[in-house]
DNA sequence: ACGCGTGCCTGTTGGC
DNA sequence: TGCCAACAGGCACGCG
């Protein structure tokens, strides 16, 4: 389930694939994978892959127009991997398969157009994920971006503190309201609050500041180390290489029911918080 | 206004 | 053994 570390890998792997590559032409094989920007698929040709980076769990890809001067806003590719949703870089007899929902045909870098070289999938077992066409000044009118909050790893803990402080509801979900701090999913939420030593079910109001400080401290330790591994590979996940990252190895308690805590020994348990499957350890998390 | 439950989607898993 | 319900979960949406 790629959360900001296996987005943050994506973009690292994707990057030096696509970096400078013209774009041909564009297949969507599902209607409603492209959330927006519809007019936008048969007027790719011609433009550049300029830049490629992350914002909060989206994957941006930046597409310089032909001949329109160099000072023209670049239109965004924005792609939001949901659950299930991959962006590989094949050769072109790569056939599309029954989860490839879009295809951009590329053409070598630097290269003037001409010729394919390579195709970029977007693959999405689930179909939850999304792509989104749009000039970077319409991104304020998308309300989901519009109202994302900070990225974790740009901010100290304190002022990330200060968003969870004085406010209501189960710690976990507020670290998963997006328009709280970005970038982090059931996974990394699980992780952070055992090692701050927080129940995931605990009322935010209840929690003391320092304890809040620690809790996005830990969160800022855990995505740095998780982007270290590549990211964590439960099932699905592969970054653009067709690698599994490695962090699912280092979990506390994501995926952990029942078996014992490797702080105390005692079995950790299941519950459910704002809707999603929650494990943590009744003994060191309180 | 905000917290909570549901639907979307497909492949995997576990229980009977 | 085989079938099918439950589950996985980010986010939009509707309800109270």
């Amino acid at each position: 389930m790629p959360e900001l570390p296996e987005v943050e890998t994506v973009i690292r792997t994707l990057a030096p694939q696509v970096l400078g590559c013209g774009i041909l032409g564009a297949k969507l094989y599902n209607e409603r994978t492209l959330a927006a920007g519809r007019d936008w698929l048969d007027r790719l040709e011609g433009a550049r892959i300029s830049a490629a980076w992350r914002r909060a769990k989206l994957a941006v890809l930046e597409l310089s127009l032909p001949g329109k001067g160099e000072e023209e806003e670049p239109l965004l590719a924005v792609f939001h991997l949901k659950m299930t949703g991959r962006l590989f870089v094949h050769p072109l007899d790569f056939e599309p398969h029954k989860h490839t929902k879009l295809t951009f045909d590329l053409s070598a870098p630097g290269a003037a157009g001409g010729e394919p070289d390579r195709r970029l999938f977007f693959d999405d077992m689930r179909g939850f994920g999304y792509c989104r066409l749009a000039r970077q000044e319409e991104l304020p009118d998308w309300k989901f971006w519009a109202e994302l909050g900070p990225e974790p790893l740009l901010s100290k803990p304190k002022a990330l503190a200060k968003r969870f402080a004085g406010r209501r509801g189960r710690v976990k979900a507020l670290l998963l309201d997006q328009s709280v701090i970005v970038g982090i999913g059931n996974i990394y939420a699980d992780e952070a609050l055992f090692r701050a030593g927080i129940r995931p079910d605990a009322l935010t109001q209840n929690i003391e500041v320092k304890k809040l400080e620690k809790l996005c401290s830990e969160v800022q330790s855990i995505l740095k180390e998780a982007i270290a591994q590549c990211g964590s590979s439960i099932r699905d996940y592969r970054d653009a290489n067709g690698n599994a990252g490695a962090f699912q190895n280092s979990f506390n308690v994501y995926g952990r029911k029942g078996e014992d805590c490797k702080t105390c020994g005692q079995p950790l348990e299941a519950t459910r918080v704002a809707g999603r499957g929650t494990v943590f350890c009744p003994h060191c998390q309180e």
